[in-house]
DNA sequence: TCGACTGGTGCGCTCCGGGGC
DNA sequence: TGCCCCGGAGCGCACCAGTCG
């Protein structure tokens, strides 16, 4: 068998058996593990030698069963976005030293976002974060009068109560890219839009009033898209075909571009020479230099970071039983980052 | 306060509560929760009831901390690599079906292999299901005594007990895109290496075994990489600098070519008519089809499903205190798929 | 009085032994 | 003899109320 240490069968090593060890109570070597006071200096380097000995670990289950807390933060994200694992990454940094775990759950295909969150809710999460939610807000809703929600990158009416919202403000990263295109000298200047996906109907908008306020109304053009490659590639498909064609493209986001990059190149449509390309999100994707996407940035650190921070402050109100820290909605601007996908026209 | 439902206070609803609303006992509600058997249609639904009416989940840490057994899968994975992620979306799709839970454990910046086992550990998973683990293989086979392990993609010694290796024939594979180049009329081929990474050693070896058969010894090139775009970029630029130069080269993955294509066209270096370019993994990244990368093919669905597989095999084999299943190793068989960074040299 | 330690209880659940029709 | 159902013990731990120098 593979037992290898400490205990004589099989068996995980517990608490129990570190006390036995050490010939002190159980209690004395929780207080160890938990670096609680309470110990002397010398029994507890007995208890850890003990501890070390047999290999034991405190068994997190347990313990979190015993303690009402479990300081667990339930994270929900996409396996395949580059801009969620970018954003996990921002979370794990943010949420470990202030002493919360972070649980993920995917999103992939064949496991939806509803058996994605009901796991977390099997473990016992405190609080969820969802990274870019598809649900229903009736659905979220529901889920926030169970345990305190974070939506990140999608708006939702911040009065849902114990819903909180941390985005980037889509409207006015889609007028970035829409102003630096006209400053380029576009006027032709097409949005593949990400129909019902998070932030879509805001960066459509923000299309929108951009080009309004530029006189550019007949030229406004939205074609319907979607959130990845797959969506851009048909969108482009579609909008080589037009006639006139435009002179620029913001695409939903990065994915989404790079789906629109493709086609453009297979056929023969030059990027930025013969049209310009603008993705969302700033992801890994966009970085790849042989993509090198001219891109709307988010703060995904930020995103992060606050998306973290609102977790926690509403665990901790709720266990003061104050509710003044109810901020609802954190709004963080996006920034655009030129590269090489965008020139003026010729 | 946020209680939606069914308890008073804020608590959540637990087998007691949904007992005393049913007015049966407790040991009847685990009974209808369970799916188990010794309940009549009628109780069953009025349990049911009863758990849908105050909004009723069970809870997976006491469950767990009950039932000895766990059902839970630790998958330790790295949030960037493409490669990893496709992999962990098949993980999840052997797993669910076979009745076990995944548990995700992501390495990434400032999160280290060693913290990421450590909280799949402390969450009591049975068995620990590692990609492209990075740690010492004495560091493995001290882990894979606590608890049946699985590596995938990572050769090691079939030898250590409680291990079991799960990975691709990647000598096979780089002799495919060796044998692939040659047939184009390449000679000059070089290898940009992992260096320490998983696969890496066997990749260096089936490139030279390969370019030693063609008779191309003298030809044998191999500059130092690693596994991401960043080190792919760093051998480009010493590769463009050599002379002569290769007519094609051998990335480690497919991350490491993304970066080596970059460069490439930074310096007008075209691909693949100046120089061919073969990655290895096939992950999402390759087939985008803006990168559009020939590549080797790792069989991800059926890498994962076995390393579910072998994973469980070790779990059930254990509970019958049976060891005839070990098994080891299982090697599967690499594919090139070719996509248009090759070409034959001019 | 205080620091060092312990016994006992219960978190939410599973499961065994047993009882009633 | 079934089938339904119940009481109660205990998984590994945290934490409270104590006891002892």
């Amino acid at each position: 068998m593979s037992a290898s240490s400490g205990v004589p069968d099989g068996r995980r090593p517990t608490l129990a058996d570190v006390a036995a060890r050490a010939g002190v109570s159980t209690a004395l070597v929780s207080i160890v593990m938990r670096e609680a006071k309470g110990a002397s200096a010398a029994t507890r380097e007995r208890v850890l030698q003990a501890a070390r000995d047999i290999g034991y670990r405190p068994d997190a289950r347990a313990r979190l069963l015993r303690s009402q807390r479990s300081r667990l933060l339930g994270v929900q994200f996409g396996l395949q976005h580059p801009f969620h694992t970018d954003l996990v990454e921002g979370l794990y940094a943010a949420a470990e030293p202030a002493g919360y775990q972070i649980a993920l759950s995917a999103v992939a295909a064949g496991r939806g976002e509803q058996r994605a969150v009901e796991t977390l809710l099997d473990d016992r999460c405190e609080a969820l974060i969802l990274l870019g939610p598809q649900a229903p807000a009736a659905r979220l809703a529901e889920l926030a009068g169970q345990v305190p929600v974070v939506s990140v990158a999608r708006r939702l009416r911040p009065s849902i109560p114990g819903l909180e919202v941390v985005r980037t403000a889509d409207d006015k990263g889609a007028r970035q890219a829409v102003d630096h295109l006209v400053e380029l000298g576009h006027r032709d200047i097409a949005h593949i839009d990400g129909g019902r996906a998070p932030g879509a109907a805001d960066r459509r908008r923000g299309y929108r009033t951009a080009m309004n306020r530029h006189g550019l109304a007949e030229h406004i053009r939205i074609v319907p898209g979607g959130l990845t490659e797959e969506d851009g590639a048909d969108a482009a498909r579609a909008l080589s075909a037009d006639r006139p064609r435009p002179t620029a493209v913001l695409a939903f986001n990065d994915r989404c571009a790079t789906g629109v990059l493709d086609v453009f190149l297979r056929c023969g449509i030059a990027v930025p020479d013969d049209i310009s390309v603008v993705g969302f999100d700033d992801s890994h994707l966009a970085r790849l230099a042989h993509i090198d996407l001219t891109t709307v940035g988010q703060d995904i650190p930020r995103l992060a970071q606050l998306a973290v921070g609102r977790a926690i402050a509403r665990l901790e109100a709720d266990e003061t039983a104050d509710e003044t820290v109810a901020v609802g909605e954190q709004v963080i601007a996006p920034h655009l980052v030129v590269r090489s996908t965008t020139a003026p026209p010729r």
